[in-house]
DNA sequence: TTGAAAGCGGTACCAT
DNA sequence: ATGGTACCGCTTTCAA
C-alpha cells in the first residue's frame, strides 16, 4: 500500500481528507497484522515526541505524589506520556536533567523543584522549551505557574486562631529558598500584622527542610523561647507533627496547652493524635491544571503567560482549639 | 567535521577506539555550540530507547511512590529515563497503555499492578518487551518479579500475637485477585494451623479494595460476627486504619479490647491513635532490586528468570498488647 | 583510527 | 483524495 495514505489515515486528526472505505480497509489491515506505527520514528520527522517531563525533588512526598497523578491523567488523556525525573544531588550522571530531557525532545516540561531564584527556568526558557512551575513560583513570573494560594492560607489559619480567642501565635516556617516557604511566612506576618499582632523575629523559627525531623528541632528551639505562646502555626503538616513530637517530649500537650495547625491536609493527618488542623490543598488539581496549561502552552508557544492560583480551605480538626485560660 | 568520528567521540563507551587529540577536540566543539546529541534519532537507529515504562495502578499510594521511586533512581543512574504510566479505568484513550508504550519503543517495562492471573504478562512476553513484575507474583511466574515474602510477614505478625497471648485471632484480607491480598491470606492461615489454631471461614473477612472505608466496612462485619477475637491481622495498614474507625465507632477500645496489626509500615502510621504496630517492608528497597534485574534483563533477554523476595520486619508499636483478662 | 554510505520508519510537502 | 519523494539525525557497517 502507499505509505502516505496509510500515515493519514492512521492519525484520527487527519483522517477526513481520506476516502471512508479506504480508512475501513486500511485500519482492519492494521488490526490484522498487528501493526502500530512507531512514534520514535514519527518524532524524528515531525519534531514532536508527544513526551513531557516532571522534575520533582522526591516522587514519594506526598506533596508531589499527587500532583504527578493529576498531571499524568491529563496527558495520557491528550496522548502524552510523562517522564518522572527526580535529581538527588548526590548521584552521578545528573549534572543536567533537563539537558538529558530536551535530548529527548520532550515536547514540554513541568518544574516541581525550582527554588526562588534560580536559573533552571532561564536556561528552559532559552531551549525553547515550553514550561509550567508548579508547587513554586519564581520570584520574576517569566513562566507559567500553578500554585496554591499561601498567603490566603495563611490568613485563613491566623484568623482560625484568632477567632478561638489567641494572641500569642507562632510560626514555625519551612526553608525561605522555597516559595512556599517565603510565601508562607509573608503570609504569616502579613494576617498578624492586619489583626494589630505584628510578629517579631523570636516569633518565627525557620526548619532546614520540609520535614518531621526538621519540625522537631525547629519547635524545640521555638518553644524554648517562647513557652507562653498559645499557638503554632506550621508551614506544613510535616512540621506540624515534627510539633507534635517536640511537645511530647517537652511534657507539653497538644491542643490543651498549645493549639497547632498545619498545611496541606496530608493524607493521614486526620488520624494522628491528636487529628491535625489544617488548610486544604489539593495538590491532584494543581497537577491537572499544570497539564491543561502546559497542553495550552505547546500548541501555542507565543501565548499568553497566565498564572493559576488554587484556593486552600480550613480544615479544622481538633488540634487547635481556644487558649487556656491564665491562672 | 565527521560525523561517525564524532558519534564515536560522544560516546564514552567506544570513546577508545578514538584518537585522544581527537576525542578532546570534539569535546570541546560540542561543548562550545551546546551540541548534544538527539536521543530520538539515536533510538530510531540502534533500536534502543534508553526508555522504561512502569504502570502503576496509583501513583500517589504510598505503596507504589516509594518503588517508583527507587526505580527511577536506578534507571536513571543508568541513563534510563522512566515513564510513569497509571491506567485508570473510565479513562479513554487508554485502550491499551503497554502498546502505546512498546510503540515507543521501551526496553523495558515494569508491571506493578498485575492480578494473580493476568494475560498483560503474556502480551509483554510475546511482543519479546523485557518485563519485570513488582510487588505483584503471577501465579505462573514466567517473568521476574520482586515481592516482599508476605508469607512469612504474616508469620511474624501472627507469633506476635501468640506471643502476647491471643488465641482468637482474625484476619482481615485484602481483594482475592491481588497476590498480596491472596498471598498474605494464605500466610495467616499457614500460621495459625502451624500453631494448631487453623481458623475457619467466619474467622476471615475480606475487604473489597486495599483502603480505609474499605476496611472500615470489611472490619463491621468482622467484628459483628466474631465479638469475643482478642486481634485482628490486617492485610495492610490502609485496612488497620479502617478497624480503628470501625472501633471507634462501636465504642470498643484498641488495644485495650483489640490489638490490631497492620502491613507494610507506610508513613506516618506512627503517629496515628494508637501507634500501628505493622510489618515493615521497604518499598524503596523493591524499587532498586526491580531496576537492576530489569537492566540485567534488557542487556540479556534470555537470561534466566530471578525472583526476589524481600525479608519483612515485625515493627511493634502500641496497637498491639496482651489480651484482655477474661472476667 | 578515521571516512563514506546506507538506512532506521515514519511524515511533510508537492505533484497528480 | 491519493501517490511520490525527500529527509528528520543519528548509528552501523564496510572500506580505506
Amino acid at each position: 500500500m502507499h505509505p502516505s495514505t496509510v500515515s493519514r489515515a492512521l492519525d484520527p486528526a487527519r483522517r477526513g481528507r481520506i476516502g471512508e472505505p479506504v480508512v475501513r480497509r486500511i485500519l482492519e489491515a492494521a488490526e490484522r497484522l498487528g501493526y502500530h506505527p512507531d512514534t520514535v520514528a514519527a518524532s524524528l520527522r515531525s519534531g514532536r515526541s508527544n513526551l513531557v517531563g516532571i522534575i520533582v525533588p522526591d516522587i514519594a512526598n506526598p506533596v508531589f505524589s499527587p500532583i504527578i497523578s493529576g498531571l499524568e491523567s491529563v496527558l495520557s488523556e491528550r496522548g502524552y506520556a510523562l517522564i518522572v525525573a527526580d535529581p538527588q544531588p548526590q548521584r552521578s550522571g545528573d549534572s543536567d536533567i533537563i539537558q538529558r530531557l530536551v535530548a529527548r525532545r520532550v515536547d514540554g516540561l513541568v518544574l516541581a523543584n525550582v527554588a526562588l531564584h534560580d536559573d533552571t527556568v532561564e536556561r528552559c526558557v532559552s531551549w525553547q522549551v515550553p514550561v509550567v512551575l508548579v508547587n513554586r513560583a519564581e520570584a520574576e513570573a517569566r513562566v507559567p505557574s500553578v500554585v496554591s494560594d499561601d498567603v490566603a492560607g495563611m490568613r485563613l489559619a491566623v484568623a482560625h486562631l484568632l477567632e478561638l480567642g489567641h494572641r500569642h501565635i507562632l510560626h514555625l516556617a519551612g526553608p525561605q529558598t522555597i516559595s512556599t516557604g517565603s510565601l508562607r511566612r509573608r503570609g504569616f506576618v502579613e494576617a498578624m500584622s492586619a489583626a494589630g499582632l505584628a510578629p517579631v523575629d523570636d516569633d518565627i523559627e525557620e526548619a532546614e527542610a520540609f520535614t518531621r525531623t526538621g519540625g522537631h528541632a525547629a519547635a524545640l528551639r521555638l518553644l524554648a523561647r517562647r513557652p507562653q505562646a498559645t499557638a503554632v502555626v506550621a508551614a506544613n503538616d510535616l512540621l506540624a507533627l515534627g510539633v507534635y513530637e517536640a511537645l511530647r517530649e517537652m511534657g507539653r500537650r497538644c491542643p490543651e496547652d498549645l493549639s497547632v495547625i498545619g498545611h496541606n491536609d496530608m493524607p493521614l493527618v486526620d488520624l494522628v493524635d491528636p487529628p491535625l488542623s489544617t488548610i486544604r490543598i489539593s495538590h491532584r488539581e494543581m497537577g491537572e491544571q499544570t497539564g491543561e496549561l502546559l497542553l495550552k502552552l505547546i500548541k501555542d508557544v507565543h501565548g499568553e503567560v497566565s498564572h493559576v492560583v488554587t484556593a486552600p480551605l480550613l480544615v479544622v480538626r481538633r488540634s487547635t482549639q481556644p487558649p487556656p485560660v491564665p491562672r
